[in-house]
DNA sequence: GTCTATATTCGGATAGAC
DNA sequence: GTCTATCCGAATATAGAC
């Protein structure tokens, strides 16, 4: 239930961001959402044309927001090596799991080009702007020589979206803090300082 | 639909195993499982109380098969790292990822202890195996002191399930191979030889 | 053990009044 | 724009015949 203040269609977005992230996109129902927003049926169906044009909605939104909250910390101040720090020490919640990582189990939302391509979107340029780090880092010389920068990017990413698979799979969000730490160290051992 | 040989039970807990691995525990229905695996409502009934019941089984022998198939590769022959890079470059069929990981997305598994425990305990013995693996990489001076075992095992664990997570939402196995080649380029780093 | 009814609720949506 | 009524099929099971 969402602030009265907030538009109708708003406070269905939000709604359905809520649930595709608790409970993914086959076990969220239009009904659902309508309670969740305080809203009826009709309204909507108003708003849009059905559960698949919602989502897209959200999903857009979401990936909006993931991107702009990852984008402020891979963009920070400090050497590549503490951006990238700060862009695996800023997550949070870890047993929610990931809004957007969460979509790429659906095969309904892989299935579906208008669901898939903001969880698309929002990885690739994720790996993009991190593998562009770890390439200056190289060329400032702060980093040795060593695997794609490409590759690296992928690896972080990965850490950050698995730690959320085996921390939602322990019940604690250990396993996800371990991984951090552990790809950290390794990266520590790539610096030339 | 599977060989008319085999018991029913078995068909029945092969084709929930299945589609718990394509659609995930919701997605999954009696109605699915019954026609994959060629049997009638009544006797689905007969040989299980219901859908957790059936699940639980089908969970527990998936997990049982992935802690072999991982076991196999890390206990081969050769050095840490060689074992390591034997379990991350034997994944396959990326691009419907981890029957086990993608069930730690799932709210309705992860709530019930049953249904959560072949999970929780396959990754728990995987990330136990391989921090061994690496404390006795450490042990045998094959790899230079540093960042914590349990650590860097949760980092190779996750790079793993993240990965599968990354190809999903991008459409294609890349990105899961570009993971394993970072990760496997900073383990090399950590190589006395 | 397996089959065919039957029951109940939910999912997803349309129709039309206000 | 929002509400209520209604629709149809799917999800999950139970009952009882064979």
């Amino acid at each position: 239930m969402y602030s009265a203040r907030m538009a109708t269609q708003d406070r269905l977005i939000e709604s359905t961001q809520d649930l595709l992230w608790e409970r993914g996109y086959v076990g969220t129902s239009p009904k659902a959402i309508q309670q969740r927003a305080g809203v009826g049926q009709g309204s909507m169906y108003h708003h849009f044309e059905g559960k698949p044009d919602l989502a897209a909605a959200a999903l857009r939104r979401s990936a909006e927001q993931l991107q702009a909250a990852a984008e402020a910390d891979i963009s920070g101040p400090g050497t590549a090596y503490e951006r990238i720090a700060a862009y695996l020490n800023r997550e949070r919640e870890v047993l929610r799991g990931c809004r957007m990582g969460r979509m790429a189990q659906d095969p309904d939302v892989i299935a579906d080009a208008r669901l898939r391509a903001p969880v698309e979107e929002t990885f690739g340029r994720l790996h993009g702007r991190l593998a562009e780090v770890i390439a200056e880092g190289r060329a400032d010389g702060e980093l040795v020589p060593g695997p794609d920068p490409a590759d690296l990017a992928a690896a972080v990413l990965a850490v950050v979206q698995g730690g959320y698979v085996l921390a939602r799979a322990a019940g604690t969000a250990e396993p996800f803090r371990q991984a951090v730490r552990g790809a950290l160290g390794l990266l520590a051992a790539q610096r030339t300082v």
